[in-house]
DNA sequence: AGCACGCCGACT
DNA sequence: GTCGGCGTGCTC
């Protein structure tokens, strides 16, 4: 009898790892690894959702196995390399591998448990339980006295507990037309019905001359074409077609695009095809990173290096940060490939992305474009894998698994023999470090196609006397700037540079900001202790009343929103459309795209909004775009603070003047000096990347130390800092004398949903036993958690706070 | 997660 | 003495 290793759907530490099971007689040649299975787990009768890890032919195992109960899924679900992956991933982001194989899979996919009470006997109190009915569910709203209830009458032996496990998957289901006969047997049977018949006549002739597309829905019968169910439903009685269920997968609406063709490549274009192409072909699993200006014509490459892994059978994913994927994005590689794109964004409902995973996984699709997640998609021999602005932050996921697309896009990658290829204008420090070493391939595209001239950009210094003058939030440059584009019934941009919510301290007389005098980062103020914190080391100082630069009173905090900017624009301009884009405006489903879609159309003059605005967004009127307040991002509390200020001002500012009209960007600073701003204005990155290697070597940071940040959250703060100095102490014994600990200190918001959270980050470059230890502190403190703790791993933060 | 086992306090 | 609190440990 073989025996089948199961992962089993109980997310904590101790049963993270296979258990195995016996598959029973009816079960073998029917259970495969990959597959979903139905397995008794614990003392009682409960019955979870296992994964198939691998079979084999015998056990080691000490007692008795239980037997696999029901097979959930009629074929695998998950390929081997999807389970191999799902090990690497769990022991890399410090996750349980349950929950890896789940976020592998469509959400609808997860296992939804139930529970039943079945009567055994007649009882008084069970009557008053079941009110008539044969079984009562328990869920998560039954009261604590019903709970109760139920446990004595349990034990009483009065009732059951039913488990139930089920697939919350469902295809839609319709009944379609299809029928046996040939198309000489059509027309016979279609001679012999009599005149009248005209329903069947139609039918019949339809059937005829639609036989390739069999079966038809009834719906599609009924609405296209006039035939009524009535008729089929008589055609049926005679034997003339079948009536059979079809599973329609939704397809989710979407006008398809005009077809496109391969645009003529630039030599920069054409040398980074060439160099990826050959990849493909010799099945090279190498990174390349694509530093490609903003207008140097990315996607062309995309496209067409896609297009060379179809033509080698093979297939290719492509991921796209989830705010840039917009119809325009999609429509270009729809409108290259067609029916063989299948498209994985956050608008779709849970059915829809189910389908559409049905359909990669079914081999209907050659191309998958996606977020994050895309990078799970069930595609088989993967011939490329592109990440396009590959610096972005939302590729790593901010809850377990922590994962980030780019890792798991490269373990795919040496699975499937095939390049990856990582696209930006202003790559990220640690991608960029690893082209300098010659870990990635670096592919620089230094011209816009059609020689488009860069935008004129303007730094306008807030501390001028005549800006700080200014009441509002909008410089005499900034202001004048709109008044002419308005003029030139031209549009603008006006980008708010508002990140999280840490409000630092800066003078408005010198610019001059706060910081922490051991971690060079922006010190931020704590409400609850009315005291400047900083979140790398916890050093505290007291609310400056002065500058200490320059002595001016004018410090004080720094923030603004965006209807308080609206508000602004409105009264300066009130003849001008605005349009606001921001948390509160997207909210819903698809008023993203809305609301871009309005201002492509030109029904508004100034689209205002926060960073989604500043991403891959084309449109051709704009002429000019404003940055509010660029030092927001610079002043946080990050080390990559800088990085990604230069980022969102290069990409704000490539926003501009795109087509023939040459466009102008006025940022507004009260740092005009900083190499972020002034390289950004420059579309500089490489004095910028230097710049900020520089630095980050100055104060070990990534890309020359690796990062790992250890949070702990407790209702009870003493716990948790008790907490917090035993598990420093616990990674002290495991660090050489290189590594640098820093913390415990509390995160920016050191108390949220009643918790208090505190972190502690480990700066190392070769700590072979960190690995081990901090897997051994997931184990010892897996008791903790129950106690209330929450204790998170976080390999290569993306944003400490 | 659930469930059992087991060791302490407050009740018939 | 026993019922039941929840703290601890195991589940193939």
């Amino acid at each position: 009898m073989s025996v089948a290793e199961i992962i089993v759907d109980v997310p904590t530490m101790q049963t993270n790892r296979p258990f195995e099971y016996s598959i029973p007689d009816a079960l073998t040649d029917v259970v495969e690894p990959g597959m979903r299975v139905e397995v008794p787990f614990g003392r009682g009768k409960r019955k979870i959702q296992g994964f198939v890890m691998k079979i084999k032919e015998s056990s080691e195992f000490q007692g008795k196995l239980k037997p696999i109960t029901r097979v959930i899924d009629l074929k695998p679900v998950l390929s081997q390399e999807m389970l191999d992956l799902s090990a690497w991933l769990a022991d890399r982001t410090y996750s349980f591998q349950i929950s890896c194989l789940q976020t592998m899979l469509p959400s609808v996919m997860r296992a939804k448990y139930k529970q039943y009470v079945v009567p055994l006997v007649d009882d008084p109190e069970i009557d008053e339980l079941l009110q008539g009915q044969a079984s009562f569910e328990i869920t998560n709203q039954v009261d604590d006295e019903t709970i109760r209830l139920i446990n004595k009458l349990r034990q009483n032996k009065k009732i059951d507990i039913q488990y139930v496990v089920e697939n919350k998957a469902v295809q839609v289901k319709r009944q379609a037309v299809t029928t046996d006969l040939n198309i000489i047997q059509l027309h016979e049977q279609k001679s012999q019905l009599r005149a009248n018949a005209k329903a069947q006549i139609k039918l019949l002739e339809f059937l005829a001359a639609h036989l390739q597309e069999l079966p038809i829905e009834f719906n599609v019968l009924e609405k296209d074409y006039g035939i009524s169910r009535a008729a089929i439903k008589t055609a049926e009685k005679n034997g003339l077609v079948k009536v059979v269920e079809v599973t329609k997968l939704r397809k989710p609406v979407g006008i398809t695009p005009e077809k496109t063709t391969n645009l003529a490549l630039t030599d920069e274009q054409k040398a980074a095809v060439d160099q990826i192409d050959a990849a493909i072909v010799s099945e090279t699993p190498k990174t390349f990173l694509i530093e490609g200006v903003t207008g140097s014509g990315k996607t062309e490459v995309y496209l067409q290096t896609i297009e060379k892994a179809l033509k080698q059978e093979k297939t290719a994913l492509m991921l796209v940060p989830e705010i840039s994927l917009t119809p325009q994005m999609v429509n270009r590689v729809v409108g290259r490939f067609g029916d063989q794109v299948a498209v994985l964004h956050s608008g779709l409902s849970n059915g829809e992305r189910y389908d559409e995973w049905t359909r990669i996984e079914n081999h209907d699709v050659k191309v998958v474009v996606g977020a994050r997640s895309a990078v799970f998609a069930p595609l088989d021999k993967i011939g490329l894998i592109i990440i396009d602005e590959e610096h972005e932050a939302s590729y790593k996921q901010d809850d377990n698994p922590r994962y980030h697309a780019r890792d798991v896009a490269q373990w795919r990658a040496k699975v499937n023999k095939c390049p990856v290829v990582l696209g930006s204008a202003t790559p990220s420090l640690e991608s960029r470090a690893r082209a300098e070493k010659g870990v990635y391939q670096l592919i620089r595209m230094k011209k816009r196609i059609n020689n488009q001239t860069l935008p004129q950009v303007h730094i306008v210094d807030m501390r001028d006397a005549e800006n700080s003058a200014v009441k509002g939030d909008f410089s005499p440059a900034l202001k004048a700037g709109l008044q002419e584009t308005l003029a030139k019934h031209e549009q603008a941009i006006v980008l708010l540079n508002r990140r999280g919510y840490s409000s630092f301290m800066m003078c408005r007389e010198c610019g001059f900001v706060l910081k922490c005098p051991n971690c060079d980062v922006s010190l931020t103020y704590h409400k609850d202790l009315r005291k400047m914190k900083c979140h790398y080391c916890g050093h505290e100082e007291p609310v400056p009343q002065f500058c200490p630069n320059c002595k001016s009173k004018k410090i004080g905090f720094y923030g603004t929103g965006t209807q308080n900017i609206e508000q602004q624009l409105n009264e300066l301009f009130p003849e001008a459309r605005v349009l606001r884009m921001d948390v509160d405006t997207t909210r819903r489903k698809g008023a993203h795209a809305k609301i871009l879609q309005q201002f492509g159309q030109h029904k508004a003059d100034i689209l205002l909004g926060t960073q989604m605005i500043a991403k891959g967004l084309d449109f051709p009127n704009v002429t000019l775009v404003g940055v509010i307040n660029a030092d927001t991002t610079l002043s946080l509390a990050d080390f990559r603070a800088s990085e990604r200020t230069f980022q969102l001002l290069t990409q704000v500012s490539g926003r501009a003047g795109r087509a023939e009209k040459i466009g102008h960007v006025i940022i507004q600073t009260y740092n005009p000096d900083h190499y972020a701003i002034k390289d950004a204005s420059k579309q500089d990155y490489e004095t910028f990347f230097k710049q900020e290697m520089y630095l980050r070597h100055q104060s070990n940071y990534t890309p020359y130390y690796f990062t790992t940040l250890i949070s702990v959250a407790n209702k009870d703060e003493g716990q948790t800092l008790k907490q917090s100095y035993w598990l420093k102490k616990q990674l002290q014994t495991a660090l050489s004398n290189d590594a640098i600990l820093l913390g415990p200190s509390p995160t920016m918001i050191s108390r949220k949903q009643n918790k208090y959270y505190y972190q502690i980050i480990v700066k190392y470059k070769h700590e072979p036993k960190l690995h081990q230890r901090l897997l051994e502190i997931l184990n010892g403190t897996q008791a903790d958690t129950k106690k209330g703790f929450t204790i998170a791993i976080d390999n290569e933060p993306q944003h400490i706070d």
